[in-house]
DNA sequence: CTGTGGTCCTGTATGC
DNA sequence: TGCATACAGGACCACA
């Protein structure tokens, strides 16, 4: 469910709160977010008792917590996942799942619904975890080339919607951001990326780090209580799309009703106007 | 390499 | 009101 700009609000959240922090105890409450550390539930807490966080880090979607000894805590939120920062007497959340007592007297839990993403134990990732080696950079990565990219891009056949949802291509960019920055460049999701210029290409990864942008300053896009930031707030980039969500709605730009059709098996918003086949 | 479809989960909205 | 169904922002895997 989150994409960059909801991730990207979660780790700033984290920053100060988590920096030079001492983990005095773990509690894991449901397993399955901690799948992915072979040794166990129990074992996850024991190995992360007495470690001290570095600065938060993010790339595309995935979210590691570097601690002080080279290791990391990689994390991703899924569809439904949080990190909140409570008292550790406040009251539980619905739904959560791994406990972080810190040396401030602050916790920080891990939400998490349905429970698609989750927390591992990164041996020696606090500079680049290597289980995310195949994750690409993202649009926000100041060693992102957008110019290789394009070009890269204008290479594959895939409809243009799906290399944007390629997160070894490109990451960061979900279902919301990609409609958003099609409906931007006036692109239709089903054009072939051969079929398009490299300058074009270029439009909608401009226009794509610019939706990500605009909804970064706005604390990212909440429909529901799912995403929101370490404080429990929502974000209101909602109210700011132009095309996800707003089916039989006017487009901003001509008028026409917006469509929505199935692709990849999931929902795609377009303008049939601005963004002709 | 490309595309498709299923899977992991839980909850909400909608229609009958 | 009960019940069934569709749908949900993601990633990964098997398979063709």
């Amino acid at each position: 469910m989150p994409e960059l700009p909801e991730v990207e609000v979660v780790r700033r959240g984290l920053e100060p709160a988590l920096n030079r922090r001492r983990i005095t105890a773990v509690t894991v409450l449901h397993p399955r977010p901690v799948r992915r550390f072979e040794a166990g539930p129990d074992a996850f807490a024991a190995a992360l008792a007495g470690r001290t966080f570095g600065v938060p880090r993010r790339r595309g979607k995935y979210l590691w917590l570097p601690l002080t000894d080279g290791d990391a805590i990689l994390a991703h939120l899924g569809m439904s996942g949080q990190f909140r920062l409570n008292a550790p007497d406040a009251p539980h959340q619905r739904h959560v799942r791994v406990l972080f007592d810190l040396d401030d007297g602050v916790q920080l839990r891990f939400v998490d619904q349905r429970m698609f993403g989750g927390l591992s134990l990164s041996d020696g990732g606090a500079d680049l975890p290597a289980e995310i080696a195949h994750i690409a950079r993202d649009l926000f990565d100041p060693d992102c080339d957008a110019d290789a990219l394009a070009a890269r891009i204008v290479m594959k056949s895939s409809a243009i919607k799906r290399v944007l949802l390629d997160q070894s291509v490109v990451s960061g960019i979900g279902n919301i951001y990609a409609d958003e920055a099609l409906w931007r460049a006036g692109v239709h999701g089903a054009t072939p990326a051969r079929d398009l210029d490299a300058a074009s290409v270029r439009s909608i990864l401009d226009a794509a780090r610019a939706v990500m942008a605009d909804a970064l300053a706005q604390g990212g896009t909440s429909f529901d209580a799912l995403y929101v930031n370490v404080n429990g707030e929502s974000g209101y980039f909602d109210r700011t799309l132009n095309a996800y969500g707003r089916e039989d709605e006017p487009c901003l730009r001509c008028g026409a009703p917006i469509v929505r059709e199935a692709f990849m098996n999931r929902s795609s918003f377009f303008c049939p106007v601005c963004q002709p086949r």
